[in-house]
DNA sequence: GAATTCTTATTTGTATGCAAGTTTGTATTT
DNA sequence: AAATACAAACTTGCATACAAATAAGAATTC
């Protein structure tokens, strides 16, 4: 049976507060208050405070001393240091998996990456779930939790814009490429060779995707300037 | 000026309980309530709770649904993993450093380290600091800020048994003549000789904390038995 | 008309009240 | 005597009330 989250109406407000972010409805810079929130979701003040303090800790939010919460702007210095991050991480795993004697726990990477042209996934929403698995896979293949956790969150702060990278078809039809070869090079013990078409498959995909949110930031703020010029009319 | 902290109170709490667990008062498998700490302490169980979920989020405490809160056990397995995560973070940065062109930023190092016998820090805690501080600079000076939040993390949850390197006098002197060599070998661009170092540097102090960890704990748990006989006496 | 001061409304930080669910101790039964 | 059923106390999750500090706006002064 599974076991019943700690805060189940905190829980819920972090999520819908996460994806209302992710989905650009809340744009940086945007200011509300507590009590907004818990009117608009109809809960009280208290879990709201723990979804946002929660936020808070892991970077999407600020609180001004009595004076509101906002999200805090992108800041893409910041997502160029994760990436870096993420390709040491992926680096060392490959490394690991490459060393490891016998047979190297990657079967269900096998069953998804190698596949045919006619079996490749389309869809951009779970394009960018499988990429995501992809990358984790080969982190927790290489056996230290403490990687594996700091990769996750990592892939969590990454994900608002790296999804945005599977919108256009021939990126996901590169990273079925990449991915592939990717896997046969670790599966031969290729570790060099690996290593190097990882950091460039992630830098590839990194800069795509810096292109791809300045143009979404820039509509969704015309969306929102011609929604408030709309509802300043009335 | 120092911009005030966001929840006062809730900070103060935190601190509080952070240290108690760190000074071995709360030990792993001790419970106790929201109410027991709010009384305890003269603050309302607001603050209480927040300080108990950010400690919780940070791997310290779990709580019960509505069944108390109680301090985890130990996992050397996991420090194990944390231990290689900070050694893969150091070798990167150490990397990283010797491909510097120019100046590297360490003077400061060098005005701690590269000392006559008789400058050398003999104080316990200061030591630890000192320690800390030697790694941590080594991150911060490569360049990117996410791994130095990652590794000072990581530094934050090592600290509890980190510290008790230094009870012994050998493990400061010990500590100081490879301080003294890695730094040397960092500044010459001795990267592979410097990693291979650090490496062993750290290997040797984990195994050593182990051991007195472990009899740190067996301490305690005498104490505070002991404790409670006299306490369950009146 | 511009700058400044004071007032008022807003906002978060903290305390407390209440309800649902768990644990523990006791009494009852086999 | 052991096991089980039951009840009372306890504990957390959530809601609400209050206080301190801030921000915004109006009134006043230069």
């Amino acid at each position: 049976m599974a076991q019943q989250p700690a805060n189940p109406l905190a829980e819920q407000v972090y999520i819908r507060i996460k994806d209302e972010i992710f989905d650009f409805h809340l744009l940086p810079g945007d200011r509300f208050t507590e009590t907004d929130l818990s009117l608009r979701l109809g809960v009280s003040r208290t879990p709201v405070r723990d979804a946002l303090y929660r936020l808070r800790r892991e970077g999407y939010l600020e609180v001004g001393y009595r004076s509101g919460w906002s999200v805090v702007p992108f800041d893409f210095e910041r997502f160029d240091e994760l990436y870096d991050l993420r390709i040491m991480l992926e680096e060392t795993a490959i490394e690991r998996l490459c060393q490891v004697e016998g047979e190297q726990p990657l079967a269900g990477l096998k069953a998804v990456w190698l596949v045919a042209e006619d079996q490749r996934e389309t869809d951009s929403h779970k394009m960018a779930t499988l990429d995501e698995a992809f990358h984790c896979t080969l982190v927790e293949a290489a056996g230290n939790r403490e990687m594996l956790r700091v990769h996750r969150e990592l892939t969590e702060k990454i994900r608002i814009i790296r999804r945005l990278d599977f919108l256009k078809d021939n990126r996901i039809s590169a990273t079925y490429d990449e991915h592939a070869k990717i896997l046969r090079l670790i599966l031969r013990r290729k570790s060099t060779e690996a290593a190097i078409l990882l950091r460039s498959h992630i830098t590839q995909s990194k800069s795509e995707v810096r292109k791809i949110t300045l143009h979404m930031l820039h509509e969704a703020r015309g969306a929102m300037q011609r929604g408030s010029e709309m509802a300043s009319a009335r």
